[in-house]
Parts: C-alpha cells; structure tokens; sequence
DNA sequence: ATAATAAAAGATATTTTACTCTTTTATTAT
DNA sequence: ATAATAAAAGAGTAAAATATCTTTTATTAT
C-alpha cells in the first residue's frame, strides 16, 4: 500500500507530535527507535518532509525535528502525497496507463469503492488524530 | 497495491478466459499482446499458476494455457493469495510486525475497514465476472 | 573564539522487483 | 521416425527500493 519510506515518514510525524512538549525537537536518533527503523533512512526521509515544510527542523545542540501546532493538524494525505505521490488515489489496480471512467478495466467498478475509503481516511484523519490514540494509550507505532 | 506479477496474472487469467472457446488454448505470445505485458515474463508468471493449478496448460502445436469452467468460476483472491501470498489481506498499513487488535497501530481501526473491503472485492468477484464485463463491452485489459 | 551537537547532503552498498535471453522437454502433425 | 511447435526451466541483466556510511554545514553552549 505504502512505500517503506512512506510508512517511516507517517510513523515519524506522529512520533514528533507525540513527543514533542512545547517547541522542544526531537532528534533522528530518538524517533528512528522510537518507530523501529534505521536512522539514516528515517533521517533523509525527515529532510525533505522539512524541506516542503511539512515538519521543521534545528541544527545544533537542543535542535532536531518538531511540528507545529498547524503541522500537526494537517491531513494525513500531505505526507502521503509528498513521498508516494498521488498513486494511491489514481493509479490502476491493473496497472492501466491510459484508462478513463468510459474505458475502465475490469475491476474499476469494484475498486473505485476502495480508492474512495483509502482518500477518505487519509484526507479525514490528521496527524493530531492519530496522534491521540497513541497519547491514550489505544495504539503504539513501535512492537517487537 | 499489487505486484507487476500479480497484475499481470490477473490479466492474463481474464484474457484466457476470455479467448478461450471451447477447450481451445491460447498462447502466451498472444496473451502477453493482448495484456501488454512482456512476454517471457507472464510466461513463468503463467508457468507458477499452471503449476499450482489455477489455470491448466499443454505443450506442442496446439497447446497453449486455458482455463476449465471450474478454473473461470473461482475468485480472483486465489490468483493473488497465489502470487503476492496474504500480505494484502493481513499486513499493516504501518508496517508494524507483531500488531494486535489488542496493541494496534494508531491507524488500525480506519484501515481495518479498507482491508474488509479489498478482501472482500477479491474474494466476492470471480475471474469470470470479471470477464463478463469484458465480453459486454464494458471493460477493457489494454490501453495505449 | 572554540568545541560540541545535530541536521543536511552526498556517496556507496544491498536487496528486491522486474524483465530478458537461452536451452530443454513434451506434444503433435506429417 | 522426423520436424515443428509451444510450454518449462534456468541463467542472467536491469532498474528500483531500501539501507548504510561519510563528510559538510548550521547552531549553541562554554
Ligand atoms: S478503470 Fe479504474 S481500476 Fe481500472 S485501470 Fe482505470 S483507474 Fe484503475
Ligand atoms: S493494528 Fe491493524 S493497521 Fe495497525 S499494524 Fe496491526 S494490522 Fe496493521
């Protein structure tokens, strides 16, 4: 469904959010064990999720990466967007290149009901949301 | 969603069952063409269904792939459950690997619903019916 | 100013997926 | 029997995704 990248980069957001009290960063190394994956992946992923803004970012001591409260309140769909592309909302489960609604596959009819759930999650539900979970302690991002 | 392979398995299995007249074979020189898939690749792609006897083959003049009445009717999760294995249908959105209901993902219970509905796309709808939509003139496997 | 810190950037390596080419085996028509 | 046909099998290549390692740059505390 999602690229490894893209999961890394929707686990790390949330970890932000989560740990995140104040302004105060967190950094790669903390959030890579917090989500379980390698640091230098977790690490160029943040890069350019800070380059497009939708995380920030400090050097130096006391820096690293954090969110703000607008950040947080974004859509789950930028992230998704910004690694993966819009794919996942237009792409063919056949894999057709040139397809339209009056020259669909097979499986359009069925599927377009899927493609409408999975946009519907991810525009509806924003980082804060399932952030809130976590905070309540109804879900984890890490387990082993 | 799926892999190339898994696509092209699931093209080339509506294609047989749409060439296919009688007990006629179709070759997967024609079937590659007809899914605009390359050739040698849904050869060994078609090879692992024959084999594990989701669709049937002969050798020599004549031979080819095809596909029973019994083969047509059956649900198009076995050709993915076949190619792809059951990741589709048990795997997190997350990627986290020892998940529970008990201890989920934040994003768990919104994606459970996606998972319902694929499972139940793939399980619910037959080879044939989606060859039926092909046959009206509905569908198509192949666009440029 | 200096040293320490942490992200940014870039280069390299590994693994997986996708695809191609060649040889062998089974079947059939002549 | 023989030649033609088409799948089966196997080896090899290419590209993309994933992961690691190293160097540079910005920031801050001393
Ligand atoms: S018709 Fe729909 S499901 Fe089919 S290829 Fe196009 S977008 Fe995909
Ligand atoms: S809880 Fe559900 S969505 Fe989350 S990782 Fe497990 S299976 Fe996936």
């Amino acid at each position: 469904m999602f690229s490894k990248s893209c999961e890394y980069a929707i686990k790390a957001s949330i970890f932000i959010a989560q740990k995140r009290e104040g302004v105060q960063c967190v950094r790669v190394k903390e959030i890579a064990k917090g989500i379980n994956a390698p640091e230098h992946f977790v690490a160029k992923i943040l890069q350019e999720l800070s380059r497009k803004k939708v995380i920030s970012s400090m050097k130096g001591p006391n820096g690293g990466f954090c969110m703000s409260e607008a950040q947080i309140n974004k859509p789950v769909l930028d992230i998704v967007l910004l690694i993966d592309g819009d794919g996942i909302l237009n792409n063919c489960v056949l894999g057709l290149e040139h397809c339209s609604s009056s020259n669909p596959c097979p499986m359009h009819l069925e599927y377009q009901k899927i493609k409408l759930g999975i946009k519907n999650m991810l525009e509806k539900n924003t980082i804060r949301d399932f952030n809130n979970l976590l905070v309540a302690k109804e879900a984890v991002l890490f387990t082993d």
